[in-house]
DNA sequence: ATCGGTTGACCGATCCA
DNA sequence: TGGATCGGTCAACCGAT
């Protein structure tokens, strides 16, 4: 929380500047017909992640401050998460209202802080996507109010380590998952990019005939590193060119959070990032086109 | 044989009358 | 306050490799 409202207002309209910029960028590259064939597509591609990028911190930051007017809770207020025990460590100081969708119940927000100490907890919307870390399942179980069944996950790393997923599928958008982390992972590393390597070519560090295990792309990893400290003093919005952090309105933190407890964070996926590789297991044939459809839709927030 | 997913049962937290 | 409800976890079972 190393700005206020007024950081962060400062904060976005550098965003939305960059943006812009990297648009007239992107327009003279196109004026210019786009003769440089590869090296121009390349160039493209990275003006818009750029765009993106700047666009999807912004609408974030945006959102959150919305999300903080709106409930009057003031992100200063909540106690800081133990550093140690944040992936975002500043994130959801402010968290909005259920919003929809599922009903989530306070009785089900409550319950978070059950298993072990490290109720902090990171929701993951990312549709296919899955991380580094190798998975067991051991349960699904129906939710009321859910469509789909809710499978749950502990890590396979190491024995012992303390984290979990859960894994949902979207009400709203079925061909979306939303998974839920809980715990640290005590295997070695505390977020996913720790144990992965970050250069692609280094392959899958695990069998790749088991499906647990898939690598997040390693462009990802280095943008998440990137972001993510920048969010902390960002309204604690973070985003890459692929995934968009939002507040999860799944609890109110006054209420639901206990100390030392970690809000949740809902990331979603906000426009293209294809890692076809890494994802094709999860991959539903029937989403793809859609997929596509929906990141080209998403380059360019609505708010613009 | 081993590993991992499925599924029914159980436990405990929370809700509500 | 106690029964009802529900989410989370356990563990037996089963299929795939």
């Amino acid at each position: 929380m190393a700005s206020g409202a007024g950081g962060g207002t400062a904060a976005t309209e550098r965003l939305i500047r960059s943006a812009q910029k990297s648009t007239n960028q992107l327009k003279a590259l196109l004026a210019g017909g786009g003769g440089g064939g590869g090296r121009s597509s390349g160039a493209v591609e990275v003006i818009l992640a750029d765009i993106s990028d700047s666009l999807s911190q912004a609408l974030a930051s945006l959102m959150l401050r919305a999300a903080c007017d709106d409930q009057s809770l003031p992100a200063a207020a909540a106690p800081p998460p133990p550093p140690e025990a944040s992936l975002l460590p500043s994130y959801g100081q402010c968290v909005v209202a259920n919003s929809g969708g599922r009903s989530v119940s306070k009785r089900k927000a409550q319950r978070r802080s059950r298993a072990d100490g490290s109720s902090r907890r990171i929701i993951l919307e990312l549709g296919d996507r899955d991380d580094s870390y190798l998975w067991r399942k051991y349960g699904q179980k129906d939710i009321l109010g859910a469509r789909f069944a809710r499978s749950y996950y502990r890590c396979a790393q190491m024995l012992g380590c303390t984290a979990r997923k859960q894994v949902q599928q979207s009400d709203d958008d079925p061909s979306r998952l939303e998974i839920t982390y809980i715990g640290l992972h005590t295997c070695g590393g505390d977020r996913p990019s720790s144990p992965v390597p970050t250069n692609p070519a280094d392959g899958p560090r695990c069998d790749a005939a088991t499906s647990s295990h898939r690598l997040l792309p390693s462009a990802l990893q280095q943008k998440l590193e990137e972001h993510v400290p920048a969010a902390s003093d960002d309204m604690m919005m973070a985003c890459t060119p692929s995934w968009l952090f939002i507040p999860s309105p799944a609890c109110s933190q006054s209420e639901l959070l206990s100390e030392g407890e970690v809000p949740e964070l809902r990331v979603v996926r906000q426009e293209p990032y294809d890692p076809v590789e890494l994802v094709e297991e999860h991959k539903k044939p029937s989403d793809a086109d859609e997929d596509s459809l929906a990141l080209h839709d998403s380059v360019v927030p609505d708010f613009m």
